[in-house]
DNA sequence: AGTTCCCTGAGG
DNA sequence: CCTCAGGGAACT
């Protein structure tokens, strides 16, 4: 469900809602979200003072200590919503957050139950130090000496989040409609100067999207329920058939690596 | 670098 | 009934 936008977007909500909050309890619905055993889980937050949250590509860090945190990873369907406790449980919620001196509570629910939380040392951290850099941070330079080091399909290059931390499906379409390049086209074949410009599609498309509360599709909300509003926005995903709004060929849809990809035939030619 | 599978719900 | 869905780990 959510990439780099919308998981930004909820972190900026958990800032606002549990920054300096103690947690004062957590329950679980479900176990098998958190890795570890639930007992050990509880041992080690509860008590702890939300220090600092922060995003790393598509994941939440929850940051507790100096180096201790908690790594929230909503996978496809996962929800983060701050709600009053006396709102009905979901058969889907599946774990509780309490804190001191707090009416409301946080509850993660994920249908499909593709998330992970785990109570993580920062200090070694693989889930965090496999990620490759941040799209937003990364200069042009680095940017085109870490595609010149790839090789395969261009979607494929940005959605490998051991290249860049952060692009999934959505913003990938977006970004190679915004770049005028094909999905299908070898990173090899794409020249330096049209490699500058993937780059800075990125930055546009991705800083457009937190700007306007990310993409909701059809699951997707912030922390309290709102939609965001990117998706009005969209100039190709899930436009199979429709006009392209920049030349009014028919938008494609192909499937790479069993994502579909959707593109302009005219905008982002072989 | 490209498949297979994890899991549940929505929509045709 | 079937196919599809903002992800990614573990295989080949």
């Amino acid at each position: 469900m959510p990439e780099l936008p919308e998981v930004e977007t909820i972190v900026r909500g958990l800032r606002k809602t549990i920054l300096g909050k103690r947690i004062k309890e957590v329950k679980f619905l479900c176990p098998g979200i958190v890795k570890q055993s639930s007992v050990s889980f509880i041992c080690q937050t509860v008590g702890q003072k939300v220090k600092d949250i922060k995003r790393r590509g598509k994941n939440i860090v929850i940051c507790l200590s100096q180096d201790n945190a908690i790594l929230v990873h909503l996978g496809m369907s996962g929800h983060l919503l701050y709600l009053c406790p006396d709102r009905k449980v979901d058969k889907h919620d599946h774990i509780i957050f309490r804190f001191l001196g707090d009416v409301k509570e946080l509850r993660y629910n994920d249908p499909r139950k593709f998330g992970k939380m785990r109570f993580v040392d920062l200090k070694t951290c693989p889930d965090l130090d496999k990620l490759g850099p941040e799209p937003m941070e990364i200069s042009e330079k680095e940017f085109v000496d870490l595609m010149r080091k790839r090789k395969g399909r261009v979607k494929s290059v940005l959605l490998n989040q051991k290249v860049l931390a952060g692009i999934g499906n959505i913003y990938a379409d977006e970004v190679l409609f915004e770049a005028g390049i094909n999905p299908l086209k070898k990173i090899d074949q794409i020249n330096t100067v049209k490699l500058r410009g993937l780059r800075k599609s990125i930055g546009k498309i991705l800083a457009k999207a937190m700007r306007t509360g990310g993409s909701s599709i059809r699951t997707y909300t912030d922390l309290s329920r709102k939609m965001g509003r990117f998706q009005l926005s969209h100039k190709v995903y899930g436009r199979e058939g429709k006009p392209c709004k920049r030349c009014g060929v028919k938008i494609k849809r192909i499937v790479i690596n069993q994502r579909s990809s959707y593109f302009c035939p005219r905008c982002q030619k072989p």
